[in-house]
DNA sequence: AGATGAAGGACCC
DNA sequence: GGCCAGGGTCCTTCACGG
C-alpha cells in the first residue's frame, strides 16, 4: 500500500512533460534526463516543502479511487450485468442512429504555429533547435522536438535535453497579426467559422464544397497551399462529420509529429469506432490527469474500453461526473458538428497575471499590482467591457495558489478602481513572499451592447 | 430550497 | 543565461442573506 501510495505521488511529481512520445532521443533517456534536471529546480524542490498539500491531494484522489471501486463492488453484488449491458447498448443504437453524416467539418491546426512565426522573423534560426518562451516553452521547433523539448516544459529541462537549444521570447502581437491574417483565409471556406485559440479553427465546409463542386480533400488541400501562398507557414487538417480534436488529427495525420498534412477520416460508423477504439481515454478532451486515473481504476484506458466496462459505467453513473451518455458518444466517436463563432456575450472573465521573482516587501507587491492594474485597465477597454467583481490570484513562492474575491454593486472599468480593490483584497493576507499576482474581472457588461441581455448558447464539443 | 458568492481545482491552448 | 506562463472555461463545495 505505502509503495503504491509513493508510486502515484511521484506520478503526480512527474508533472504533465512525461508519457509523450519522444523522437530522435531514446524516450527513457528524454525521461531520465527530465527527472534529474527536475531535481534541482527550485519548482520540484518546492513541491517537495509543499509535500502536504501534494500527498493531501494525492490521498483524495486516491479515496476517492477506494470509493469508486467499493461501489462497483456493492452495485455488481445481486446484479445481472449482461442486463445492464442490454439496457446500455440500447444507448448506443439510438446515439448511432442519430448520428449526422452529413456535414463536413474540418479541424486545422497551425504547425509549431509561434515557432514558425518566429521563423520568418529570424531565417537563421532555420534547421536550428530552437523554442519560444522563456520560464515555460510555449513551442519547440521540430528540431528541438526531436530532444524531447515540448511546449508547457520548464526551459532549464528543456537546456538540459538539448544544451544547443535557443530560447527566443513571445513575441504576442506578432502571433495574433498572423493569426487574424490566416483566419482570414479560413473564412473564405467558412464565414461561420470558428477559430480556437490562435493558431486553430473548426470550419464546415459543406456548403463551399457543394457550391465549387470540390472534394472535401481537394478543398483543403487548396486551402491549405491558399494559407501557405500568403504566409510561408504550413497547416495540418483533419477532416471528419464532425469536431475532431486536435490530439486526434495529429495522432492521424501525422504519423507521429510530421506536419504539414491532412487526414480524412471515412464517412463511416464502422470505421470512425475502429479509430476511436484503441485511442488513449486522454486524448479525449476535458480528461485530463486525474480522470484518466479514476477512468483507469475501472478498467478503461481506450475510448474502446468504454464498452467493455459499459456495464459499470453505467451502474456508477451519478459517483463520476463522467456521465455515460457523453462517455458512449465519446467511444462511438460521435461529437457535435456544429459550427458557429464565438459570441461576444459568450465572455465570462478578463484578467491579468503576471510571474516575476520573489517579492515580499509590501510596497513592491503594491507597485505590482498598480503595473497589474494599469494592463488590465487596457485590456477592458480595449475589449469594452466592465466588471463587478473582482479576484485577486497570488502564488507563493511555493508555487502554492490563492485566490480572493470581492463584487462590488458598480461597474469596475478604472485601473484605479481595480488597485485599489486589489490592496485592500491583499493587504489582510500579507506579509507574503510572492512570485505571482493577478486580477481578474469576472460578472462582465458588454459597454458595446446598448444594455440587452444576451442570448446564451451553448458550445458543447461532444 | 435554491441562488449566489467565494475559494479551489481540473483542463485547454 | 535565462529556471515551470498566461489567457481562459467550467465544475464542485461551502456558507449564508432574504
Amino acid at each position: 500500500m505505502a509503495s503504491q501510495e509513493s508510486a502515484s505521488l511521484l506520478k503526480r511529481l512527474a508533472g504533465p512533460s512525461s508519457g509523450k512520445a519522444g523522437l530522435a532521443k531514446d524516450q527513457t533517456e528524454i525521461n531520465r534526463i527530465i527527472a534529474e534536471a527536475s531535481k534541482g529546480s527550485k519548482f520540484y524542490e518546492a513541491r517537495l516543502l509543499n509535500k502536504h498539500n501534494e500527498k493531501r491531494k494525492d490521498k483524495e484522489l486516491t479515496e476517492r479511487i477506494n470509493k469508486l471501486l467499493k461501489a462497483r463492488e456493492e452495485a455488481l453484488r445481486n446484479v445481472d450485468i449482461s442486463k445492464i449491458e442490454l439496457n446500455v447498448d440500447r444507448i448506443v443504437v439510438e446515439l448511432e442512429s442519430q448520428r449526422d453524416l452529413s456535414q463536413t467539418i474540418v479541424h486545422v491546426d497551425m504547425d509549431a504555429f509561434y515557432a514558425n512565426v518566429e521563423l520568418l522573423h529570424n531565417p537563421d534560426l532555420k534547421d536550428k533547435p530552437f523554442a519560444v518562451g522563456y520560464g515555460v516553452l510555449t513551442t519547440a521547433s521540430y528540431e528541438a522536438r526531436k530532444y524531447g523539448c515540448r511546449s508547457g516544459m520548464a526551459s532549464h529541462i528543456a537546456k538540459k535535453l538539448c544544451p544547443e537549444l535557443i530560447l527566443v521570447p513571445n513575441n504576442f502581437s506578432r502571433y495574433s497579426e498572423m493569426s487574424s491574417r490566416i483566419m482570414d483565409i479560413f473564412s473564405r471556406y467558412d464565414p461561420n467559422m470558428c477559430p480556437a485559440g490562435a493558431d486553430e479553427a473548426y470550419l464546415n465546409i459543406t456548403e463551399y464544397c457543394a457550391q465549387h463542386d470540390i472534394s472535401p480533400d481537394d478543398c483543403v488541400q487548396e486551402m491549405r497551399k491558399a494559407v501557405f501562398d500568403d504566409t510561408k507557414l504550413t497547416v495540418s487538417a483533419g477532416i471528419a462529420p464532425n469536431k475532431v480534436t486536435r490530439d486526434l488529427v495529429k495522432l492521424i495525420c501525422s504519423d507521429r509529429n510530421k506536419p504539414n498534412g491532412q487526414f480524412r477520416l471515412e464517412f463511416e460508423s464502422k470505421a470512425i469506432f475502429e479509430f476511436m477504439k484503441d485511442l488513449s481515454i486522454r486524448k479525449v478532451p476535458g480528461i485530463g490527469r486525474v480522470s484518466e486515473r479514476l477512468l483507469d481504476s475501472i478498467g478503461v484506458k481506450t475510448c474502446g474500453d468504454i464498452f467493455v466496462q459499459r456495464a459499470v459505467i453505467s451502474l456508477l453513473d451519478k459517483q463520476f461526473g463522467l456521465g455515460l451518455r457523453s462517455l458512449l458518444q465519446t467511444g462511438l466517436g460521435i461529437a457535435s458538428n456544429v459550427v458557429a463563432p464565438h459570441q461576444r456575450e459568450e465572455r465570462k472573465s478578463i484578467g491579468v497575471e503576471r510571474t516575476f521573482h520573489t517579492i515580499s516587501d509590501k510596497e513592491k507587491l503594491f507597485e505590482k499590482l498598480k503595473e497589474i492594474s494599469e494592463e488590465l485597465e487596457k485590456d477592458m477597454s480595449e475589449g469594452g467591457w466592465a466588471g463587478s467583481t473582482v479576484t485577486l490570484k497570488y502564488k507563493l513562492d511555493t508555487y502554492q495558489v490563492f485566490t480572493r474575491a470581492k463584487s462590488s454593486t458598480r461597474w469596475i472599468t478604472k485601473k484605479e478602481d481595480l488597485l485599489a480593490i486589489g490592496k485592500e483584497l491583499l493587504v489582510p493576507e500579507l506579509p507574503l513572499s510572492l512570485r505571482l499576482i493577478g486580477l481578474r474581472v469576472t460578472s462582465l457588461k458588454d459597454l458595446r451592447l446598448s444594455d440587452s441581455v444576451g442570448i446564451k448558447r451553448v458550445g458543447a464539443f461532444w
